[in-house]
DNA sequence: CCTACTATATACAATATTGTCAATAGTGAG
DNA sequence: CTCACTATTGACAATATTGTATATAGTAGG
């Protein structure tokens, strides 16, 4: 049989954007060394050489991958960290951007052993110690004046908590009986009274 | 040229050993689906049917190393633990753990997509979640009874964070200056008076 | 309508990768 | 020593995978 296929001309953003999302989806599956041309190629609806004419390589494909993840992810973490208001809401919205991709695309760009390009989780992380630290100074007791050691201590922890969380954070809690939804509420608010404490000792 | 190889036989006992060593080595690179035989064969110093032949097939392969990695892994916690006197050691222990390689087998794990053995990770998190919680309730003020949830709430915690930092703990800390390692055990110690602090407050 | 441009597809090439097979060489038991 | 057993290997097969070459078909601009 062997049908010829019938060509469909995309603008290159909107037959790169396609294949993207394919290979997005092959790569959840076991990381960059999974990646095939062909399943990608499948998934998206076009020929394999095609992926190579936008990308250059296989190599390319995954770079600009990681690139577009990374990018679009940090935006919107950074984004919704502006948007909250109180710590609790900081802490949630920390949880569920690493909950959302962040974490799989990290451990992503881990295997790739590309250096993040120019690090997005790390300048985010230090404008978070700063704001942070810049509230508790004005929180402070008259006389006292708290350690940036220790914010960065709680933004370290809140990070990699979240990040650990939406790893294995799911397997570890549906070994506890069920309500596994339910749990996670309830942990996320657990841990944002015990920072709030921490503050208020520490004041 | 192409001498002819010299054999060597082990018995299948060293064999399988020599040859999971090496695949260890091919998987702390990229996953499961990094793994050649070729790759590991010449690491192993064996030609690759040897390695067929002990293993079936190349997913008998990875299987039998997930299987000995945890096996090996969460017996070394499980015994660090019980070592560990004070809650100060035993969450340095779970954090020496995990940096140790229980994380990246965990990220195996879920990559290979197998389920857990046994899922040993969620046996040991209950039994401390057990053991933490009969130390509380011997603590806890007259007329005060703990709640389980926040005990396993505090076990989740160092589980994630542990979890969490021996994979990108590293690299977050490097971008606040220098000194990586001293921030390490400052940060765990910091952790671990966080937790004393709710203790105590939460008697 | 015509033409230049290029995104796409098919066919092919080169290599990588897993797995099979048959021969062989250590090793232990008698 | 002899023999059975099997761990090991080189050669080969079958398929997978990336990349190339070439033809073609949409599309925009004149």
């Amino acid at each position: 049989m062997a049908q010829k296929q019938k060509r469909i001309r995309r603008r290159p953003e909107e037959a790169k954007a396609l294949i993207l999302d394919a290979a997005e989806t092959s790569m959840k599956a076991g990381g960059p060394a999974a990646l095939r041309l062909q399943d990608v190629a499948r998934a998206a609806g076009v020929s394999h050489p095609t992926i190579l004419h936008h990308f250059g390589s296989r190599e390319g494909l995954v770079r600009a991958l990681n690139l577009r993840s990374l990018e679009a992810l940090t935006a919107g973490v950074i984004e919704r960290m502006r948007e909250a208001k109180s710590g609790d809401e900081g802490i949630r919205r920390t949880f569920e951007a690493y909950r959302d991709g962040l974490a799989q695309r990290t451990i992503w760009l881990l295997q790739s052993q590309e250096q993040m390009p120019a690090s997005a989780n790390v300048t985010m992380f230090e404008d978070i110690v700063q704001g942070l630290h810049a509230i508790r100074q004005r929180y402070a007791l008259p006389g006292h004046v708290p350690d940036i050691e220790d914010t960065r201590s709680v933004v370290h922890l809140t990070t990699i908590a979240a990040f650990g969380d939406a790893l294995i954070g799911t397997r570890l809690r549906s070994a506890s009986g069920t309500g596994e939804e339910a749990r996670r509420e309830r942990f996320i608010k657990w841990f944002s009274d015990l920072l709030d404490m921490y503050f208020d000792a520490a004041r």
